[in-house]
DNA sequence: GTTGAGCGTT
């Protein structure tokens, strides 16, 4: 089974390779996505990466408030889709 | 060519 990990703080230019080899060191990345803006195509500045739930909380204590592309990134666990509170 | 708290596309 696998997780959703939320990451946010990042910088304009990161990309879903950069977070793939931030957090490929920590754990077995399944897949990472960048959110990007719809209509401009520019980045929003957060993201997500998917592992494995059994590496969630190992990620998070291992990346959460450490540097990528200059600033400190936000690692948490990442909120189901559909409720928006 | 810009921005800075946040939670993604079917």
């Amino acid at each position: 089974m696998t997780k959703t990990l939320y990451v946010g703080n990042l910088p304009w230019g990161v990309t879903e390779e950069d977070l793939n080899e931030a957090f490929r060191a920590v754990a077995d990345v399944k897949s990472t996505r960048v959110i990007t803006d719809r209509e401009t195509g520019r980045s929003r500045g957060f993201g997500f990466v998917e592992v494995d739930d059994e590496d969630v909380e190992r990620v998070v204590a291992a990346m959460n408030g450490t540097d990528l592309g200059g600033r400190q990134i936000i690692v948490n666990e990442a909120r189901p889709r559909q409720q928006r509170y």
